[in-house]
DNA sequence: TGTACATCAGTGAACGCGCGTTCACTGATGTAC
DNA sequence: TGTACATCAGTGAACGCGCGTTCACTGATGTAC
């Protein structure tokens, strides 16, 4: 009883599907998600556009397959930047070792720099989970499990922040300080990224890279 | 020699031009920018659409024509709601006014709170401004004298305040403290604004408006 | 006040393009006996 | 080990759609005498 999801054509199949989102990648990146198109990769793929729907049901699969794999991308590279902060903290000082943990702050700066240079390097990425919504076309729930896991790292290093403090609770805009925090962060990063991206930032004396690190500091320093 | 701007023909003719133009807009309030198109306006108007090249001499120049009236649309919007502020101000307290002045706080409110009216009553026009840049098109030169100009107010009752302190410049990111602050209040308001209409909200208990609200203390408050 | 003329709005047909998607089919490739 | 069969990748033609834009043209409207 042969594994149908690992013989030769399996693996061939999987090898086509990744050259197609390759290609759906590069067109994006150069004109932005609407451009998407299933024949135009078809045919720099040097195949037929029917051929595609071998691999793919419809333009939407393929574009709901980019996007959480995107997220998913994300999801990944920011965790690893923030393990990697908490062990290397772990290392370097005894004292937060003996406190019987890691540094908050250095992870979400950890998480924060992984968020700017994944951005940076492929815009179009960033602002297709981002920016403005693709008209039409609506995401798929897990989408949201996706942003909710991106935001996981930032939230715990807050939580765990939060239990160190006295609380004053004068500026909450909910009922959770660490997710408080965690928005307030999102949100102020989004806001120079997004603007940066959006190329709002070529006109003026602004260096969106200090600007960046600017906001950072303002929610850990709060 | 009567004037050829404001004969019955040329009335007749800024009537369909605005026809168009409304058209246009609730076709990106509908569809995003990407889906503007002339014919599907030709048809919604009755008329064909080679007709419509007796107005626009393309569906760039409308699009182009449609991003500068919403710049022109909003620097008027925040420069009267700045304005109307610094009278107010001057009328009731007559410290500030004995002070040769008005309270840059308030026109910084006041501008904050026409921006996010502005934003929230038409999305796709404030994304058409600073979400997503329409993949192929480049602005006209003019956009960014506007967005400057929207700047302005801001920038001038930071500069008001500036001259009111003592400086310390441990954070700039600029030359100029006033510049940073206007480009500090622009990315936090961006940041809420953006996330908010691109309905990344929507799955978490946040309240834009209250978060909003918090971001513009914060940078009045720094 | 009435007529001739120039101006200009709008039509209809057409061009060339690209899109997503369906369908009947050919031919190669892996598999079971 | 060799042959028969089922599976499946890929083709080519086609459908219907919408787009921007050009062009020769009709007919109404304003204007100059």
């Amino acid at each position: 009883m042969p594994d149908p999801t690992a013989g030769p054509r399996a693996r061939y199949r999987e090898q086509v599907r990744a050259e197609v989102r390759e290609h759906a990648w590069s067109q994006i990146t150069e004109a932005g998600a609407s451009a998407l198109s299933l024949k135009a990769i078809a045919q720099r793929m040097g195949m037929t556009a029917p051929a595609l729907y071998r691999y793919f049901a419809s333009r939407d699969e393929l574009l709901t397959e980019l996007i959480l794999s995107a997220y998913l991308d994300l999801a990944e590279t920011v965790e690893a930047a923030a393990r990697a902060a908490a062990e290397s903290t772990a290392e370097s000082t005894q004292e937060s070792t003996a406190a019987g943990g890691d540094d908050p702050a250095r992870q979400v700066r950890a998480f924060a720099g992984a968020l700017r240079t994944w951005a940076v390097s492929a815009p179009q990425r960033y602002l297709l989970l981002y920016g403005t919504p693709v008209p039409g076309y609506a995401a798929p729930p897990e989408a949201t499990d996706l942003a909710r896991r991106i935001a996981a790292p930032v939230q715990s290093a807050f939580a765990a922040r939060v239990a160190n403090e006295t609380q004053e609770g004068a500026s909450r805009t909910s009922a959770d300080p660490a997710l408080d925090l965690m928005v307030r962060l999102w949100t102020r990063l989004h806001g120079v990224l997004g603007l940066e991206l959006a190329g709002h930032f070529d006109t003026m004396p602004v260096d969106p890279a200090a600007l960046y690190a600017h906001e950072l500091d303002s929610v850990l320093d709060a």
